[in-house]
DNA sequence: CTTGACAGGTGTACACCGTACACCCTACGG
DNA sequence: CCGTAGGGTGTACGGTGTACACCTGTCAAG
């Protein structure tokens, strides 16, 4: 008895919930590309091998990450109207996805949805026809939204692109770059000039990220309110 | 002479753009995850090693990849208005990684734009810009289509997601679905029904994809037209 | 004509990956 | 007391990208 008590206290018994969390952790603090099994059994100080007995195999793992992020996604607030409310549950995924940058490539990994992740679309649906929209326009809008629903943009080379770029060109290179891409020189110009308290990427993501989002909740409400439907488009 | 003819006949002496097109191919056939350097210098006809001649690691071989596909996009349209020049060529994007359907994948997982790739989002502002567009809305409008502007919306699960879905279930279980997943079923059942002649995903994707492209091109020609500026938001 | 450099293909080897399979130990219900 | 089963272990296999040393054929300069 004492001595299993020990070995409890040595290292607690191990379940999927902690392979999963753990797994989340590891890839919070050093990226998804120091995720392997072997790496995820070290830190958990058991063989690869005993991860096999929680989880299926890797790809079940991701999916198991994917639903720890999803979960961290606010409910909806009833008591806001549709748009303002997709608009807030939305913003709440982008927050759950900075908190967990490899969270997109992974989803987007995923080639089924988990359940969790079909409850998430589901209630998204339920909110925009709950706040009027007609099925039709519903099902159009879902596609429109898209990857956005889970709050990313696409930011394509965000890590080590416009970031690494004005770090390590020295600006003696960059007349260079003018001189091929003078139309890309021409917007940063403007926009370092104009954002000059943003210092990473030169780019305020979260204000583009509500700017295009906005854009399309308008654009969603305008057809709305003019009864749009796919049959006679305008 | 004659021994040295017949050995170039037997094999061409691979080059950089025999490597990059033949990966392309083999992409194209099995899908990326068919493409690792041995099955490469395999179909080539020669040692893995021998590509590194040609290759400096995998992630050239990547982006020389996606260069290859980038250069298939249309030029624009120098006689047409702004907003179709841009429609026009983001719809060739889309049917060139329609082509190549490892595409999408591959560009995301690139961490710094080629110069191919920064030639052609040179182009897209040149477009805007010659259409009259400010710097600044040129600006967030790049944001606002993002990687949209590559041809791809998101379709998360399209390969395996709904096309699966329908094809596996035999509809006793589909019931059980919409009992969890009211909204969703209601939306797919509407959809399945208008668009009885769509069968692959039960969704028309060109449709889709040009609805938000078009909701979001009429939102920036809107915010265009009357002046708009992030300094003064509406 | 010889020689030496160099471009390009080869072979071996290493470190890593996911995971199949057989094993073993410990706790617990009959 | 014993059988069973759940959970941790060890070994092994086939795959990956690629570093490094090697060889070989071609061509320019001496």
């Amino acid at each position: 008895m004492a001595l299993h008590a020990e070995t409890v206290a040595r290292r607690a018994p191990l379940n999927r919930e902690r392979v999963l969390q753990t797994a989340v952790d590891l890839a919070d603090a050093g990226g998804i590309e120091d995720l392997s099994m072997r790496r995820l059994a070290q830190e958990l100080g058991v063989v690869p091998m005993a991860l096999y007995k929680h989880v299926a195999n890797k790809e079940e793992l991701l999916d198991g990450m994917v639903e720890i992020v999803v979960r961290e996604i606010d409910a909806p607030d009833p008591d806001s109207d549709w748009k303002t409310a997709v608009r807030q549950r939305i913003l709440s995924a982008r927050r759950a996805l900075l908190r967990h940058p490899w969270g997109r490539r992974v989803l987007e990994s995923r080639n089924a949805p988990t359940p969790t992740v079909l409850a998430y679309m589901d209630s998204m649906i339920g909110m925009l026809r709950s706040g009027g929209l007609s099925i039709d326009l519903t099902h159009h809008v879902m596609h429109a939204i898209g990857s956005r629903m889970f709050g990313f943009s696409q930011e394509l080379f965000t890590e080590n692109g416009s970031a690494a770029a004005d770090v390590t060109l020295p600006a003696a290179t960059l007349a260079q770059i003018a001189a091929i891409y003078p139309n890309i020189a021409e917007v940063v110009a403007r926009a370092s000039h104009d954002e000059a308290s943003v210092v990473g990427s030169g780019c305020d993501d979260q204000f583009e990220f509500e700017f295009s989002l906005d854009l399309l909740l308008d654009g969603f409400e305008r057809l709305h309110l003019q009864r749009w439907s796919s049959t006679q488009p305008s």
